[in-house]
DNA sequence: TGTACATCAGTGAACGCGCGTTCACTGATGTAC
DNA sequence: TGTACATCAGTGAACGCGCGTTCACTGATGTAC
């Protein structure tokens, strides 16, 4: 047992994560660009200089926190989609799941909504290439439905994206609410999934891309 | 001519759009929790105390700023409004109104985008009240059309809240995405609303509030 | 297994700097008579 | 119209403070023989 499994890069790790940790907290009432790195080494319990090791900016600890901040959406998206194929009541289904993720993992959510207009050019960049694939996920998972017979790849990004979009508006909808306001919410996040659904089923009736009176 | 209108107050004007000015472009780089009053001054031309006579601290400036940029986007909705009766034709011609209104104003729409879910909590509130008294405007106007003839107002104000919301989005991707992508963006957001647009003409056909199968 | 050396995560002192805020001030503008 | 006083937008010096970053360091962990 020359190096039980590397005590040295575990407790590394543990740091890195503390450090995340502590950053995610303190975001719940700031975004990313005003973040000081001693903010964060303090509420983590390490030195400022600790830093260092792990990060060379909090710029860059922003970009690892959208890695890990994706990782609970993407596991919220397979879910979500493993749950539907589409028909009204699985539609309902899918705002529960959104509603008890944000609840489970708000830190997370609030940190994609506020950074991904944010300020720090990164952190947006990294977002939006993550949400891009998420799309693209959607896109493939909505092309094996029946329904979508006819459907271009082209449109069903497009339907891809506009489900992403809406989910990242209603989950800040939902942490805006608090608890109070969230099923309000929910309800009109429904309304209005019901309405693009809608609009899906009749895609092809129309002359589709034309500009016919 | 005891007071040619008051120079004193004019002048005070100046210096305070002055500030709000040097905000504005200082937040094109970096969001509204980060932005220093110092920072502000040095940019609008006076010293860092003059601030206080304008501002209580830069939350509020950034409150000043909502109102402002609000102002063009209110106008925008207007212009959007009279010129949309909801034909396919026209609702491409909203998307061109709204490049170019982008292509204006970008700082105006670039801060809303922004700080719509950013870390300056009373700055969120300005901006969520507001983009709510534009969905509610929009829903009036909605309401008027003939093809609204039995929708309830909450399904309206929903259907406001769904564009408004798409505007800001759409708004916010022409940024990021400059002038060679605008055109794309414009593409797929145009594609989005025709969506929305076929949805909302099959709005009472179905069951609508049901959950039949 | 035991020893001698290398690695490197985290420390703690020190630095120069720009921050937000205070204060007493100046001098042009406004007001009263 | 002219004069004497009040107002107040903007000044400039000063303050204490926390920031990001540097540096030489320590001592536990890892490695080679």
């Amino acid at each position: 047992m020359s190096h039980t499994v590397g005590v040295r890069r575990t407790q590394k790790l543990r740091t890195r994560q503390a450090l995340l940790d502590a950053a995610l907290g303190l975001l719940e009432h700031q975004s990313l660009s005003s973040l000081g790195l001693r903010e964060v080494t303090r509420a983590a319990g390490v030195t400022p200089t600790a830093f260092y090791r792990h990060f060379e900016d909090t710029a860059a600890l922003g970009v690892a926190l959208v890695e890990e901040a994706l990782g609970s959406l993407h596991g919220m998206i397979c879910a979500m989609l493993a749950e539907t194929e589409d028909s009204e009541e699985r539609l309902g289904r899918s705002i529960e799941l959104l509603m008890r993720h944000v609840g489970e993992q708000p830190a997370h959510f609030r940190f994609i909504a506020r950074e991904q207009h944010g300020g720090v050019g990164p952190v947006r960049e990294a977002i939006a290439a993550q949400l891009r694939r998420f799309a693209e996920e959607v896109a493939a998972a909505l092309a094996e439905e029946p329904r979508s017979k006819g459907w271009s790849d082209e449109d069903l990004l497009m339907l891809g994206g506009l489900h992403v979009d809406h989910m990242v508006i209603t989950a800040s909808a939902l942490l805006e609410a608090g608890p109070e306001g969230e099923r309000e919410v929910a309800e009109v996040a429904r309304r209005r999934l019901r309405l693009v659904t809608l609009g899906r089923l009749h895609w092809l009736d129309d002359a589709n891309g034309a500009d016919t009176p």
